[in-house]
DNA sequence: CTGAAAGCGCTTACAG
DNA sequence: CTGAAAGCGCTTACAG
């Protein structure tokens, strides 16, 4: 049958189904005005030669790259990690590639700017964390192609992101409920002092819950963990070891909470009834380590991101703003108030 | 300068330069017989115009994909996901992209056949965990581009595992060695009895360490916990329902040894006193949670499999195989044998 | 509904 | 060391 070398082309096809290429091109991709004798044809053809097109040769000649780009300043954290997998899930059944790019947060402006690596190769782009504001999305508007940003609430670009401030508010009210009055907070360095970011947000929303309940929140109970476990415990230790400790902490994330309880092993105290932890984002261990926190839906969150660009790539949607749910999982990493033993 | 519309072409930068496209191809991807003064007219050109070649016209001529696929059966677990950004590390800085495909294991047959998705658009092939065995890796051999084989040591085809037998045998005798007499498994299922799997030669491995030290291992000391956390949960409670418990249990998986210890908080158990328990992997949470275990260099065997498919890609290596080490991180969870409370 | 033909933007013998 | 030209394998107006 097929003489020549190599995969099947689409002359083979053509040849094997007594038409043109152009009909080939036609029928397989489901083009209407082809006739459904002729499709079935060229279908039964391409099977029998095990025919599947040639990928960059039908992106060069259409100009699509069915292929999108993801930008984030860290891929090894498991939430961005959670993220991408639920974006790749949607972009996988879509039949598009995705391109993930990383780039230090400090190149940020590279990252606006939509980086090199993916010039005329996508067709779409998801900034995961990025932190524009609203200065950057107005210049990412202006891209050549749609941009998603996913992780803050912009104007000029579409986004998805949960409310952070509310968040936070939600694990100060829980160890308020439980009677705290002494908590302190384990965080990260934000991109700048008035700059709307994650741990700006969730220093401001959890403030703001002790500042209603009359609560202070004095500097040296607010330690920078890093955003890692080993920052965690560090911060953890320094606070234990102040002469007055809190009796609560809020890690804001789960990682730097992890890192918050093994200091609390390596002190021999318990989590829960010596020191209550509340983390940020319900981590795949959490749940096994018994630690209470604020769960954000991080799949979904990818995924969401990933529909609502594919829409935009189809030019179904508009730009728009996804606000998605957080909830507090009460576990056994927090507890009623406890003198240190 | 550049009237037209849309991102610079390799005509456009040939006529700024004054010269052909041919010598632009040439000048730009640093080939001999290029005259210096030349390159460098041409470089210069190239950057005013911001010019980057279209890689899909590029692929189509040269007949390279510049392209990578890696194959795993599931893509969630730690493990695949620190292997996939080792992988990604490498080849992102060789210019390859990554294509990554998931199929449940039980469609082994297409993924030894390289995935439809793959046809045409991949240089070579990484497959992870998919134990494919020498049958099917001498079919993997007759491919028309290069596969290497992560997890399983093979003959036909370039293969990077760690030697899982050994490292069940570390797991053992350390229990052993702080005098442990009674001691469980939590495994999971395997492909086949007499398959070479990771679960199969991990319980091989730990069996024989048992037999050499006289000391028995009966079949309801042997629980499957699926390698997840819950599965590893429920297996340490049917273990600890027990008429007469083991003192000692070996997860043949962090994530299961996770639930395991989970469920001995839940029983009011502290680990590494009342029982002790060693894992296999060193996750990332692990040194937090205090957990003993058998640590795999993940990363290192991501990198080491891109590094090894580089080469075979250029030419330059023969098929061989790539033995990885693996060691034992003693922490909290193992101690010495005592009875339950 | 179908075909002939141009064109997508590169790379690469071939010739000089 | 450099250029003219063919060719990679598709898609898509254009014409019928």
């Amino acid at each position: 049958m097929n003489e020549s070398t190599g995969p099947a082309t689409i002359d083979d096809v053509a040849r094997e189904a007594g038409v043109s290429t152009a009909t080939v091109s036609r029928a397989l991709r489901n083009h209407p005005y082809v006739a459904d004798a002729t499709r079935q044809r060229v279908q039964e053809a391409a099977a029998r030669l095990r025919y599947v097109a040639n990928p960059n040769a039908a992106r060069l000649a259409s100009g699509a790259t069915s292929t999108v780009g993801l930008l984030a300043p860290v891929l090894t954290s498991w939430y961005t990690g959670e993220v991408v997998a639920g974006v790749e899930e949607v972009f996988a059944e879509a039949g598009y590639d995705l391109l993930i790019g990383t780039a230090d947060p400090s190149a940020r402006e590279r990252m606006l700017a939509g980086e090199t690596r993916f010039r005329q190769r996508v067709d779409g782009v998801l900034l995961v964390d990025v932190m524009c504001r609203e200065e950057g999305a107005v210049r990412l508007a202006t891209l050549d192609v749609p941009v998603v940003v996913l992780g803050e609430e912009l104007q000029a670009v579409t986004s998805v992101s949960v409310d952070n401030i509310a968040g936070a508010r939600m694990a100060a009210d829980h160890l308020l409920q439980l009677g705290h009055r002494h908590i302190g907070v384990i965080g990260g360095k934000s991109y700048a002092e008035q700059a709307r970011d994650v741990p700006n947000d969730r220093t401001t929303g959890f403030r703001a819950a002790l500042v209603d309940a009359g609560v202070p929140l004095p500097d040296h109970w607010v330690q920078d963990g890093g955003f890692t476990i080993e920052g965690g415990r560090l911060a953890m230790h320094a606070l234990v070891r102040q002469p007055n400790p809190p009796t609560a902490v809020f890690a804001m994330s789960d990682e730097m909470a992890f890192g918050a309880l093994q200091a609390l092993r390596e002190l021999g105290l318990t989590p829960g009834v010596h020191m209550s932890v509340v983390g940020f984002d319900d981590h795949t261990v959490s749940e096994a380590i018994g630690l209470t926190t604020v769960r954000q839906p991080v799949r979904a969150i990818g995924r969401t991101g990933a529909h609502v660009l594919l829409e935009r790539l189809e030019g179904l949607s508009t730009i728009a703003h996804h606000p998605m749910p957080l909830t507090l999982v009460e576990r056994a990493s927090t507890g009623v108030p406890h003198s240190m033993p």
